[in-house]
DNA sequence: TACTTTTCACCTAGGTGCGAAGAT
DNA sequence: ATCTTCGCACCTAGGTGAAAAGTA
């Protein structure tokens, strides 16, 4: 995933939907986006894989998107697919502007919170999500990727150039670039109700950054369901 | 106020600071806009002014804004400048966007209401404001304006592409009209803090639609004060 | 005649990866 | 050598009034 200074969305974008929720109670919602180990990567080009390279770098401040739908009943909740396209991420640690902060090159998961309201502890866009009764995280194996300031890989490139509508400008549709086959792949990304496709099925994408791809698809949106 | 079939921004919007609210209540802010009169107008050229012709149109279905910050605390509300600038105006008596439906050539004037948040009636997008304990409503009227589905006065017209940033690309750049003096008082404008310039300045432009303008000076925002 | 609707060029605002330049 | 930063062209998305066409 690309950080930047001045912040950069993530693509794609998170997106859950919530069940079980008490349709009167108000909640917030929000999401952290924790390492998931304590080491830094470097990405070997030749044979296509980030490999360990050294310990973590020191933490970074901790940041919390909150939903800015938040408050909301679990009525509210429940009724809508709940997108975290507005979250930015920046490696710049003295950020002003209320983004996640993270070191490039590391490997992370994002986190999805239901946190009832009045609940005791407050929730800040600042402080660590608080723990205890009313308050539930989820993650998403399938959602962990690598920060990067510039892509590493080639298909990972592609694959946000192709699916990213804003970085359509980038996509030289067939020039010296598709072959028949290809484009039918590239196709049966958009229609993913014609075949099953598993992202381990192209070659050479690491399945972290693949996998978080499945989380455009609405039918394979996550979805979390419990009741706090 | 131009108004369309797909719903027209006001511009200038309307923006008001709140005072004296209690900090730890929630409320929710909304605006609707009603009839001045029981008239239909037409706008008489040689003349420059609007001129009765005959009673207004029926009413049409009733429409409430609710701020998008809504429901937020005393304190929330009473930190920030709160802009209507979302807010659209339609002719389209079977909107199904949630935009303000007003008919053309009628004289309107737009209210704030402030509710504090479960004082028993609910508030709806498409019922009137509740009325009632905990509800107050604040109406400027320097704020009335006049409908149009198009402009139907130059001087209007001027002041919009002038001040509105969406229509730069009708800014014709001293080509074949500002002389100095206009240079001088559209400048006048921009930093009103030079000089003290009351609308009526301003030759052939009805005080209405003019005055509106003042919402755009922050120094002449509106302000309204209460305790609820 | 007296509006209203539709389409359009021209903007604002801001999200993309590229590639040259910068940093260590 | 290996990242990171910055300016940029190229997009999406949507807010302007002009002008031509529509309506009654």
């Amino acid at each position: 995933m690309i950080i930047t200074k001045a912040g950069r969305r993530m693509f794609p974008a998170m997106r859950v939907k919530t069940a079980g929720l008490n349709p009167h109670q108000q909640y917030y919602i929000a999401m952290d986006i924790v390492p998931v180990d304590n080491k830094r990567y470097r990405y070997v080009y030749h044979s296509s894989k980030w490999m360990v390279a050294g310990n973590a770098d020191s933490p970074v401040p901790p940041r919390v998107y909150i939903h800015p739908d938040s408050p909301a009943s679990g009525e509210t909740w429940m009724r809508q697919v709940i997108s975290f396209d507005k979250l930015k991420l920046t490696n710049n640690e003295l950020d002003d502007q209320g983004h996640i902060i993270l070191h490039s090159m590391h490997k992370y998961q994002p986190r999805v919170h239901v946190i009832r309201k009045e609940c005791g502890e407050e929730l800040s866009p600042v402080k660590a999500v608080p723990t205890g009764d009313g308050v539930k995280a989820f993650s998403f194996p399938e959602t962990v990727f690598t920060t990067v300031t510039a892509y590493q890989n080639q298909q990972i490139t592609r694959l946000k150039i192709d699916r990213n509508p804003f970085a359509k400008g980038f996509r030289d549709s067939g020039r010296n670039r598709m072959g028949l086959e290809a484009l039918v792949e590239s196709y049966a990304f958009w229609r993913p109700s014609l075949r099953t496709l598993t992202f381990e099925d192209i070659p050479g994408i690491t399945k972290q950054e693949c996998l978080l791809y499945s989380n455009s698809f609405p039918e394979r949106g996550c979805r979390i369901a419990i009741r706090i």
